[in-house]
DNA sequence: GCAACTTTGTTCCTGGGTTCACAAGACCCT
DNA sequence: AGGGTCTTGTGAACCCAGGAACAAAGTTGC
């Protein structure tokens, strides 16, 4: 299994870089590719088929080929992928070869476990600094780092470079501490606060829900189960009389 | 803004009833129409518009009427829908209105942070039991409850009919802690690590991966500010072209 | 009761994403 | 060199979601 592949290199495909039309579901799986590729490094294999590493990567095998087309031609007829050629094109796209300080406001359980993880540091993600409001908590040290107050946020941001912001505060304070993120020159936000952020067009926004993941899974749970899908008459009565009051 | 509004109730729409055909698109955004609502409860308000509604939810009042109409007719043509009657509805729909006992496996900082998350109490979500593998944890008192050993894992889910599984332990352990779950009974799962996992057929899964959330934000960031997105001569030509146009 | 107005529920259309299926290309063996 | 085998890259069909636009239905004012 350890034929030697020819590798392509970036002279041999000169016009099938990015045409800058990666679609956007494309991209959202390209970090599970980078992390099935990982997965395959370590355990030393070096070439890969479409179909395997779609397997692991838990999707359909003509969407790995698509999405992987979609970034250039990388690949070999009859062969398949280089693991670390294209490990490096993935993440080169991504992004991922450059460094990112990241700077986490909201220092709560969240925010720490947040500045704990791993898989930040490992992916080429600093936490650069971390913010909150709460007097009592600044000075503090979490994840070797000092917690600064929110004051000082955007001196922070200007002289640290910091273009990717966190938000791990209450949903009340997260819009007020989006709002200083952007004005100090952020422009990609990562929300986790519960609740609907305004930016301006060009301010990258993502949010990742914790209750509303639950939620999704609660009502498919409900109707595994047997729910009462139906209400009874009697039901739907009671429901419209409390309702009425 | 507070007259009284005729409210539907299930015996006037017989046949409106859930059919059972609700697009996983929708029962992603019910979440986010309760959350509105239940701000607009606090503010007092008793009648919106599917404009309103819409605009405090961020998405398109087409499409929140379109999701609206998959679960019934609740609504005043002239009107709007009242504000209780319908977070009442959608509860119900998607399974609020019981009550979800949640085991959460692995209390390191993520699993902390998430047993103290107040937003699965208030959404009907109630932490049942916390587990992990480390003896030095177990015994510890976390968010009001005793940190349980992973060994009694299977004797918990039982006790307490829990369904609902939330997987906070590192990558490693997770698909074992799945298998132990699934076995004991639980038929919906939460993971936090990241990895891909295998369940069967009926089992529920979502997954929240903090680290892809960020590394799709860099994609972005990264054609954003400055990449040197090399122009190949065929692209340089065609976007000369353009501009001569 | 009737006309003017408001807002829902739905129809139609468009576009993007997923999947199948296969041609094009690369390797291997004789 | 040439047939056989493998796997990529892509063309085409299909499905689902989003958005505009409108008819249906209810409310308000006279």
């Amino acid at each position: 299994m350890t034929r030697r592949t020819r590798v392509p290199h970036e002279a041999a495909h000169p016009d099938t870089t990015p045409i800058r039309g990666v679609p956007e579901a494309t991209v959202a799986r390209l970090p599970l590719y980078l992390r099935a590729l990982a997965a395959l490094v370590d355990r030393g294999v070096d070439t890969v088929s479409s179909e395997e590493l779609a397997e692991s990567a838990g999707v359909n095998s003509a969407k790995l080929r698509k999405d992987l087309s979609h970034l250039g031609s990388y690949g070999t007829r009859g062969v398949g992928y280089d693991v670390n050629y294209l490990r490096r094109q993935i993440s080169r796209e991504v992004g991922l070869t450059q460094d990112w300080p990241v700077v986490i406001v909201g220092i709560g359980n969240l925010g720490q476990a947040l500045a704990n993880y791993a898989g930040f540091a490992s992916r080429g993600f600093r936490v650069a600094a971390l913010v909150d409001a709460d007097p009592a908590l600044t000075g503090k040290q979490v994840a070797g780092l000092t917690v600064q107050h929110t004051d000082d946020l955007e001196r922070l941001v200007a002289q640290l470079s910091i273009a990717i912001g966190v938000i791990a505060t209450p949903a009340v304070a997260a819009q007020q501490v989006c709002d200083r993120l952007v004005a100090a020159g952020v422009t990609s936000i990562l929300n986790f606060a519960p609740t609907l952020l305004h930016v301006p067009e060009q301010v990258g926004l993502r949010k990742v829900d914790l209750s509303i993941e639950l939620q999704i899974l609660a009502y498919h749970e409900q109707r595994r189960s047997g729910a009462p899908l139906a209400l009874t008459a009697e039901q739907a009565a009671e429901l419209a009389q409390a309702v009425r009051g």
